[in-house]
RNA sequence: GGCCCCGUAGCUCAGGGGAUAGAGCGACCGCCUCCUAAGCGGUAGGUCUCAGGUUCGAAUCCUGACGGGGCCGCCA
């Protein structure tokens, strides 16, 4: 149930009925006809521009055209009054009972209220974190998988069949790299000092692959030129850190539905595949590039190389598929990935990347462009940056400092919850201050703890009800009368609810969850208020000690709150907690 | 030089073309005999970076400046 959905409706059958009267001319776009909550209150319940957009298309004041809409809806009996105002607004007042209905929809549907039919049928892949299986994932890393995570959830409650995909870079040099790195702490666990060499990855967290290693091939690889066991060792070592990056997504609590594994699709020939479908369009040529205006790279020289015309789908110059060795590129695989997902029938592809792949994003929608003969909608989100901070002072990640914050440091300091909500109370194109103390503090100023305290609030209510001998339980409020409900503070509550399903679908749209995380904000801020309000006006206290159905009507509207914010947290994978301590 | 992101209150940030631009923090003044005060109410605080344009209407869309960040062919 979407009321807004419900009168904008009523709005426009209103619209229909002054055409086939003849008061307004046929053929008008109703498109741009809305119906939202007016910034002032005092406006009203709900608003909408109607007049005004179709003023001019129809020919007509815009006054005139709202005075003829408020006299049709009138007639509707949710609606008590519609009164124009401004260059042309319509602002109507819904009734009591209109409101009442939204609060026993929310306890009906419960957790499902406010999912929405709007993606049905529509198969969407959401391909984020993919780093890379050379070490743990660190804080970067951390703000794309909350992001991919909440915007998948997102979606599939706005009804999408929603696929979350992981891109396993298990091929380029970095897991050659990788499997050198190891290869010494194998040597270290045989008893053998270890040459970390400059460009190999000095972490930890490979001494315990050395050691499996060792537990793995004994001393057999000692003294092997490199060829005898690179690949048996990178593939073990691959292996391990996809173990860590899992366990790391699961104290995150981000769970997969595919791995892909760039590794298996360069094996199967499906890159040279891919390269001659798109030479087959005339899209693959060899030439050489431009060099870039500005600084040049110190060791500039003309090359010829395999390119891919991207700029024949949008992008401002060709790319290169090989280097000038003729090996692929890291681009070449990527274009098979992009392919083999086209392939599996999805209806749009997001990727969710590192704002340090902007000069990447071009090129990937020329390929999927291409590739689905511009079929295929490829939606690249950028995260940007995190900046952290400790002490207040901004400080800078370094593998050699040792100031290398892991997700797993966070994660295990923080707690998942706070680390998702702090992460989602940000657009993704702005960055992000992470304040290691501040997130750490666990007080008052952090926003997740004022949502959740506002659904234990409402779980506080309900036990206190049962120990005065109210019934509370859902089945007791979904039958409870919410005549009862009649205080503006009361019903102002059950507006704000009535605008979470609204909100599912705009923020879906926008691929934003972000706006989830506001949401939940201001509702919880509402009831904060109103529950503060008890203070004063006893009569507005959720419980009534000795009146059973005036406190279930009550508590019934807490309910119906909770049942939000704990839909709308586990959108953003954040608990919603039962009490606090 | 080109491309991408950002610029809104002292600070951190919301604001899918609509009315008098909002919240938190900080500042100031109040509220616990009472469902958890991790809460609530109020006051103060603005040239929405600037200049053009589109529109009945622009913080929002377009163009161009300015400022900050990121990226730019044999790294992935």
């Amino acid at each position: 149930m979407n009321l807004f959905s419900d009168i904008r409706a009523a709005v426009l059958d209103a619209l229909a009925a002054m055409q086939a009267e003849g008061a307004l001319p046929a053929g008008l776009d109703m498109s741009n006809v809305a119906v939202e909550p007016p910034r002032d209150a005092a406006h009203g319940d709900m608003a909408t521009n109607a007049a005004m957009v179709l003023a001019k298309p129809a020919g007509q004041q815009p006054r005139a055209i709202a005075e003829a809409l408020a006299a049709k809806l009138s007639a509707d009996p949710r609606i008590v009054t519609a009164e124009v105002a401004g260059p042309g607004f319509l602002n109507l007042r819904l009734t009591p009972d209109a409101w009442r209905g939204v609060v026993a929809a929310a306890l009906g549907q419960g957790r499902d209220f406010g999912r929405s039919d709007m993606g049905r049928g529509v198969k969407v892949n959401v391909e984020f974190v993919s780093a890379n299986p050379t070490g743990p994932m660190h804080v970067g890393h951390t703000r794309g998988a909350v992001f991919g995570d909440a915007l998948a959830a997102l979606l599939d409650f706005a009804g999408h069949e929603v696929t979350r995909e992981y891109y396993i870079n298990d091929a380029g040099a970095q897991v050659d790299v990788l499997a050198r790195s190891a290869y010494e702490r194998y040597r270290e666990a045989n008893g053998l000092s270890p040459e970390i060499r400059e460009g190999l990855y000095p972490g930890d967290y490979l001494i315990p692959v050395g050691e499996a290693l060792k537990a793995k091939y004994g001393a057999s690889l000692l003294d092997r030129p490199e060829a005898d066991w690179l690949a048996d060792v990178r593939e073990f070592a691959t292996q391990r850190m996809m173990e860590m990056i899992r366990q790391d997504l699961a104290l995150l609590g981000v769970r997969m539905d595919v791995f892909s594994s760039e590794r298996a699709i360069t094996a199967s020939g499906r890159v040279e595949e891919a390269i001659e479908t798109l030479r087959g369009m005339g899209l693959i040529y060899e030439g050489t590039l431009e060099p870039p205006k500005g600084k040049l790279p110190e060791d500039w020289e003309e090359r010829e190389q395999t390119l891919f015309r991207s700029t024949a789908h949008g992008d401002d110059v060709d790319r290169p598929v090989k280097k000038s060795d003729g090996s692929w590129t890291y681009f070449a695989p990527d274009i098979a990935y992009h392919w083999d997902k086209v392939k599996r029938g999805y209806d749009q592809l997001i990727d969710i990347l590192g704002a340090d792949h902007g000069g990447y994003v071009k090129r990937l929608k020329a390929v999927v462009s291409a590739l689905s003969d511009g079929r295929v909608p490829l939606e690249v989100k950028l995260i940007q940056l995190v900046k952290l901070y400790k002490n207040g002072e901004p400080f800078k990640m370094s593998k050699r400092a040792g100031t290398f914050v892991t997700l797993r440091d966070v994660v295990e300091q923080a707690g998942p919850d706070v680390t998702r909500f702090v992460m989602l109370t940000r657009k993704n194109d702005a960055a992000l201050d992470f304040d290691f103390d501040k997130v750490l503090e666990q007080s008052k100023d952090n926003p997740v703890f004022y949502v959740q305290y506002a659904h234990a609030r409402v779980c506080s209510v309900i036990r206190k009800a049962a120990e005065a001998g109210i019934a509370a339980d859902d089945a007791t409020l979904a039958g409870a009368d919410l005549a009862h409900l009649a205080h503006d503070a009361e019903l102002s509550l059950a507006r704000k609810i009535a605008e979470w399903p609204r909100l599912v679908e705009i923020s879906a749209r926008g691929h934003e969850p972000h706006r989830v995380a506001f949401y939940l904000y201001e509702l919880a801020s509402d009831l904060h208020g109103l529950w503060n309000r008890g203070n004063e006006d006893t009569s507005l206290r959720f419980v009534q000690e000795g009146n059973a159905p005036v406190s279930q009507a009550k508590i019934a509207l807490a309910r119906a709150a909770g049942v939000v914010i704990s839909a709308g947290l586990g959108i953003l994978g954040v608990t919603p907690a039962e009490e606090m301590r």
